[in-house]
DNA sequence: AACTGGATCCCCT
DNA sequence: GGGGATCCAGTTA
């Protein structure tokens, strides 16, 4: 079933970066589904986290979806190639996010096959934050989309991940942060292929 | 109006 | 394990 939207608008996005682990992304562009399990995330909070875009109430053109009640997409473009996707968090004006990071494809695969540009089903078809919106066909243009939208959202199908199958490390590619690059704000499914390769 | 650098990925060595 | 691709937002002026 689709996530209600109160799951996004909880105070703590350490908390929901690890609950969303196990739980499933989709998008329906074009007539068609994509989508997958979420297998690994990165927490970012507007407090005392220099890593996050919205640190010190930092309220720009691209930021300024980050301030709307939790429950909507953050999409970014990096690096001028990759488009990464954010869940935003917590209540109005917070500015709490949870970046996906890593997805085990599920459904739609031969048009995120298509998508990727690559043959085969392998790591680098949706594992990486990177690969994976490209695979799920996720633009800048889902900047603000709600997630209960059915343009792209997420669903519990049960099984939830137990603790010992979790993994919590620094996140990755925030060296600028400085000692907020430590907190082990990463969380990954231990021992799943679709994670991404960065250390 | 110009300049800087990034929540990445891939290929080369 | 190191560097280049590639472009726009953010910052500075």
């Amino acid at each position: 079933m689709k996530i209600p939207i109160e799951f996004y608008r909880r105070p703590d996005p350490v908390q929901i970066a690890r609950d969303l682990l196990g739980k499933y992304l989709f998008t329906r562009i074009d007539g068609v589904l994509t989508g997958g399990r979420i297998v690994e995330t990165e927490a970012y909070a507007h407090i005392n986290d220099q890593a996050c875009h919205s640190h010190l109430g930092r309220y720009t053109s691209r930021t300024q979806v980050m301030y709307e009640p939790g429950g909507v997409a953050y999409a970014y473009l990096i690096y001028g190639r990759y488009t990464l996707f954010n869940i935003i968090t917590n209540e109005a004006s917070k500015a709490d996010a949870v970046l996906i990071r890593g997805l085990e494809p599920t459904e739609g695969i031969p048009e995120m096959l298509l998508r990727r540009g690559v043959a085969s089903v392998q790591r680098n078809l949706t594992g990486g934050p990177g690969l994976l919106t490209q695979a799920l066909g996720i633009t800048t243009a889902l900047y603000g989309t709600s997630l209960t939208s059915d343009v792209v959202w997420l669903e519990d199908r049960g099984a939830p991940v137990p603790d010992t199958e979790i993994r919590a490390s620094p996140r990755v590619g925030i060296d600028y942060a400085g000692t907020d690059a430590a907190l082990p704000w990463r969380f990954r499914i231990i021992g799943s292929p679709w994670t991404s390769p960065a250390k």
